[in-house]
DNA sequence: ACGCCCTTTGTGACAATGTCACCGACAGCC
DNA sequence: GGCTGTCGGTGACATTGTCACAAAGGGCGT
């Protein structure tokens, strides 16, 4: 599994304003660290300043699979259903990068709303973007094929020179399938010429190609 | 990127299909009506007072899949991101029963927000709800057998009678598979004495079982 | 009754994907 | 060099998706 222990990090439960394990503010988070998992109580709405945060799920039997990501400027909206309703949630946030980050306890982000516009089209913005995300995902994983996916998934995930780094582990939850499928699958994308696969990383070749399947209905 | 650039939306449809121009305020709307689909313009936010929406998905290839219901008291959000940021979206949404509903304008919304305590509490519950939907959902589809999901979905739809009133096509949809799994999955939980299935309808005789299949890991 | 016509359902055959297991390749480290 | 852990390739098999076709039900007009 992952290299970083779980830090088991806040384990907070207790009374409601009571003594507030996470602070409040801005605060920096280490890279890998755990800032929310199920189950957990949850403390305040979180502001991304730089960095982003990963949001997966995992089932029982061990897998896993990316829901989005919190990139700078957004707020996480993950804990807003338990902070609003107090529902649960069942999905886990991980620093992906080193965080920069500000937390805003539930009953100031109550007024924010009422008073600060601004405040409000960034907020709307941040829910626009996670439904978006999330239809996509549903789209993806419900009605399109792994070599489409995993096509869609090397487009996003590849910087400017083609290159992504990943494992074939963490494309297979990027895009909700299995580490063996996605093995074959970018042993059928190199035997192609589309890409040229390395230990730890991937070169694109043939973008426009990997474009136009990820489009493809069948 | 879709920062708040051009968020030409309030224009509703004058060319193309411009048989279903929505009005403002209160409206009755009947079953099988459609409300919204992708890639039309969205004319103002929708608040459901009796009856409920359905929003699903569907590919090129013609597969479909429910994506969640808009019910009694809440804010239909499929709009949301065109309303508030002008970006697109892809889903469909069908009258499901006989509606009684109200549509908001875009520029009445914002200040409904800014003043209307209530109306925000609406809101965010539409919003927290959608969330819970769609992450079960993910979840659902991406991590769980037919034989689970199946189950979940018979539960679900299941009147207090343990009837269920739809064909095998349906459920496909609802679940996010094909008619013919579904067929073959019913056929084996009747083979168990789980169900009894009829055209059109199914009838639950151990709820208990499937109960525990819709929480099993494996 | 009859003959249509359309929807719904059952099922076989096959393709795509998921699961499991095992082994070798690679990298870091002593 | 030999460890040790992660990463990747691959065979074998289970589950699920796709396609095709036929049978059964149900409405409807004659």
């Amino acid at each position: 599994m992952n290299a970083h222990a779980p830090p088991h990090c806040p384990a907070p439960v207790s009374g409601a304003g009571a003594n507030k394990r996470q602070r409040m503010g801005k605060q920096a988070i280490a890279h890998g660290q755990v800032l929310f998992r199920p189950e957990q109580e949850c403390s305040g709405f979180v502001i991304v300043h730089s960095g982003t945060i990963k949001v997966s799920l995992t089932s029982e039997n061990g897998r896993e699979i990316v829901l989005y990501r919190v990139r700078p400027g957004e707020i996480c909206l993950q804990t807003f259903g338990c902070l609003v309703q107090g529902t649960s949630y069942s999905a886990e946030g991980v620093a992906e990068t080193d965080l920069q980050i500000e937390v805003i306890p539930a009953a100031q982000f109550q007024d924010r709303v009422a008073s600060d516009a601004a405040f409000r089209a960034q907020l709307f913005s941040a829910v626009a973007a996670r439904f978006a995300d999330l239809e996509r995902l549903v789209e993806d994983v419900a009605l399109s094929s792994v070599a489409e996916r995993l096509a869609r998934a090397l487009l996003r995930l590849a910087d400017e020179q083609g290159m992504v780094t990943a494992t074939h582990e963490a494309l297979a939850t990027e895009i909700g399938s299995a580490r063996a499928v996605v093995s074959r699958q970018l042993g059928d994308f190199q035997r192609a010429g589309v890409i040229e696969v390395a230990r730890g990383h991937i070169q694109l070749r043939n973008r426009p190609y990997l474009a136009s399947l990820s489009h493809a209905s069948a």
